[in-house]
Order: structure tokens, then sequence, then C-alpha cells
DNA sequence: AATATTTAAGTGGTCTTACCAAGGAAGAAG
DNA sequence: CTTCTTCCTTGGTAAGACCACTTAAATATT
């Protein structure tokens, strides 16, 4: 019906196109709610299942939400366009992030090890000077300062390494966590103890590369971010509690 | 039981979650081709309009991609997306390939490490077959079937770490220093007492991890790549001594 | 015998029809 | 007026059929 010659564009992708348009235009406004699937089929000169195949690719976008048998939306977040498939991952699988942070564990330790063997004086001249805003900004109450601040550090640790693999993979990685590693250190906001124990963890860090001594930066790394891991396995638990209890206030209620 | 907050169960995203979980989980590896939808949908136990749907999901999330009359197909894009900075510079810069090797022994001794620590039985009867096979075709002159021998084997290993991370990074690397490894292996072609080396060095991981002594595996994994990385560096001397031996005898002709 | 062409099977893409389940609004009962 | 029932609309799923494209085996050609 839309076209005589499909060729090699599929209807679906086309139909999903068309109303990416529309959405991004304007002609369908956040909170819209779109024709039935039955006559926007209709309306469209498609058949339902084209017409659906088109509305899961948007709704998967984030574009688009359906309730069964109350109609199909458009929603208000109109920023997750480009989506990293690991960036999904790792808000859709949690337990990845016990990968990620044994990944890192690795990596960071391995890379503080070669730090401490191969830092230059340049390296270490930009050591100084980032652990000195580091360890200022951490007395600030400034969450943000705070995570840039950090992954600056870790990053200048890892190209103090000396290997573009450690240091493109450590970036990678830097990246892909920024979302969330206010996740794994806002509760970290009311304890003021943990805080100055990753202070001085970072410091010790700091030293054992300037002193060139490379089992104890690996170590020293190992152990950061093994108190993080614990930090996080820790408040996991505390949300899980803290929704077992709200559920069972639910409970009682009903 | 008034209202629970996942109320809306749709099949398709169960299928696509379940689809997306064997692709993180590596049961589904970049490349790798879904059966027929129509099969697939019988396997799955759902019909061809749901399964399509959960694909439309997942391709538009860039984890899977379908040729009109040829099929489905997993992309790399998770792996792709750690790799691809890489692909020219290590091509362009042999001096890289020490990084590359560095980062290898870190990573599959971690590797080493933790298979021997969660290798279920399964993972070692699958270990137990790659290295018959490897063992086997060791004594065989077949070049290009020690290395696939070879990749499969340390990539069973990355599996049987079980952290998805690991997994991944290993697959990577491995196609990435496919075409390479045929250039740090070929000088041994004529030196059985390094080959025999080999052998024993593969025996000796695949025994740590069958016995779970994490620490052996590691250690031995560390030996293993720093023994390739001493015969390649070796052999890349000899290279530049026939090299230089060459330019001399030039110079006199000249 | 090797190569180019044809053909047939298999696969994704689309459409039609039908039925089920969840939401919502109109109407009936209190 | 409130509450409950009923029924229609809507999205969700299923099954079958046909078309377009790809692939590779079978055939014809050289």
């Amino acid at each position: 019906m839309i076209q005589s010659r499909p060729a090699v564009v599929r209807i679906s992708d086309t139909v999903a196109g068309e109303l990416e348009k529309r959405i991004l235009e304007g002609s369908l406004k956040a909170g819209d709610r779109l024709p039935s699937e039955r006559d926007f089929a209709v309306e469209l000169g498609v058949s339902r299942p084209t017409l659906r195949e088109a509305i899961q690719k948007l709704t998967s976008k984030g574009l688009l939400a359906s309730r069964h048998g109350g109609g199909t939306f458009v929603t208000n977040r109109l920023e997750a366009h480009f989506v990293d498939p690991w960036q999904e991952m790792l808000s859709g699988h949690p337990m990845l992030h016990s990968d990620l942070l044994e990944f890192r564990q690795m990596l960071e330790s391995q890379a503080a090890y070669l730090a401490a063997e191969r830092a230059t004086n340049v390296d270490i001249e930009r050591l100084d000077a980032l652990y000195a805003t580091l360890d200022s900004v951490y007395g600030s109450k400034d969450m943000n300062a705070c995570i840039d601040a950090d992954v600056a550090f870790h990053q200048a640790i890892a190209e103090a390494a000396h290997n573009v693999l450690i240091g493109h993979m450590t970036a990678s990685l830097m990246r892909l966590i920024h979302g969330h590693v206010s996740n794994s250190l806002e509760h970290l906001h009311a304890r003021p103890q943990r805080w100055d124990q990753l202070r001085s963890q970072h410091y010790t860090i700091w030293q054992a590369i300037r002193e060139h001594q490379p089992d104890v930066a690996a170590r020293a790394s190992r152990d950061h971010i093994e108190f993080v891991r614990q930090s996080m396995m820790n408040a996991n638990k505390e949300a899980e509690n803290r929704l077992s209890a709200l559920r069972r206030q639910g409970e009682t209620t009903v």
C-alpha cells in the first residue's frame, strides 16, 4: 500500500521512522495517546503486526509505552535515543555490577603495579596534582566533583602504566560506569568514616606509585576496589531490607 | 495481593530478556546465527509474531541483525565497543604487540584463577575435550589447527571464569590477534623442544583448573604467556639480526 | 572436468484472521 | 449518590498463508 517497491527497506522500519519523526517534530507530544493499533494500522496503510513491530522498536528505545487494555502513549523521555548496549545491559542486569567490579579489580591493580614500575617524573607530577584536587574535593559535599576527581586519578594511574591497552580499557570502563558510580557511592554520603577510608586508600596507592613499590600499589588498589565492592554489597542488602520491609508494611495494610 | 509492580508480563519481553541473557552469557556468541524464526519459536514455546517482536527489540538495541532470506545473526557490538579503536592501531604499530601480550598475561591469568575457583562439571568436561584435541593436534604439523585449538582452549577457560566481561574481553582479544598468533608461533615450527614446553604448560593449567587450585592456575597461565612473550622477543631479535646481516651484505655489494 | 546457469529449498517480511486478557465506561442495583 | 456488574475497546498472542530474498545444490554449458 505505502510503497510499490519495498526493496531492501523493511516497512516496519519505515513506519518506526515515521513515528519517530512525528514524535521528534512534536506532532506527537509527550503523553499523547496513539490511535488504536487496528485504526492506526489502517491509517498508515500497513497491517497490524507490522505496526506492532514498529511500536516494539520505539518502545525499546523508550519513546513509547503500551498499557494492556489502555492504549499506547508517547513517553516524556526523548533523551534515550542512543543506547550503548553495555550501558543497557548494566542497568538491566544488576548482577553484572559484580562482574564489572571484579574486572576493575584486576585491571586497576595491574595498572597500579605497572605504574609503580614505570611512572616517569611527568607521570608523578600529574598524579601529585590530581591527588591534591582529589583530597581537597573529598572534604566538600560535592558528589559530582568527587566522582570526576576519582575518575581522573584512576585514569592517570592507568596511563602511567604505559600500556595503551590498559589505558584505553580503563577509559572505556570509566565511561561505562560513570553513570553508575553515583549509585555505588551515594550510600557513602552519610558515612564519614568510610569517606575517610577511601581517602586513606587513595593515599596509599598514590604513595606506593611515587615510591615505585609495585606490589604495594597493586595490593592497595586491589583492597580499594574490594572495599568499594563490600560497601556496594552492603548497600544492596540494605536496599533489599528496606524493600521487604515496605512489602511487609503493604501486606498489613491490605 | 492487590497489585504487584511488574503486573504487565509481556511474553515478548520475557523472550527478549532470555535472548539478551544468552547473548550476555556467551551461549550466543557474536556472529552466531539464530535458528529460523519458525523453528526457534517452537523451541521457545511461543508464536512466531511474539518471537519477531522480541527480535525487533534486540535489533533496535543493536544486539541482533536480520538479513532478508539470510537469517538473523548476533552482532559483535558488545565486543566492538571495546575493540574497535585498537584494530588499526595494532596492525599499524607492531610495537604494541608487547602491550597486547602484557594485557593477555593479566587477563588470562585472572581467568585461569577464577576458572579454577568456579568451574562447574560442565565446564571441566568441555575443557577436557578441548585439551584432548589440543594435545592431539599438537603432534601434527597443522599450524592452523593448533592455533584454533589453542584459541578454543583459552576461550573455554575464560568462559569457565563466569565473568561476562572477562569472557567477552577474551573473545575480543582472541579475534583481534587471530591473525597475529601465526606470527608469534611460526618461529616455533622448527623447535620441537619449545613445542613440548607449550604442551606441558597447557597441561599444568588444565590440571590446576580441574583440581581447583586457583593460585597454581594463575601462576601457570602467567608463565605460559611469559614464555610466549620471551619466544616472540627472541624471534624478533633473530629477525633483526637477519635483517642487519642482510643490510651489511648489501653494503658490501654496494 | 571445470565452470556458468538454473532451480529449488529455506529464511525473513508481511498480511489476514481469530481469540484472549486487561482496562474503562455505561448502565443496573443498592 | 454510591457501588457493582456488564460489555465494549484496546493491547497481547496465536496460527496460517503468501511474498521477496538468499543460498546452495543440481543442472546445463563450455
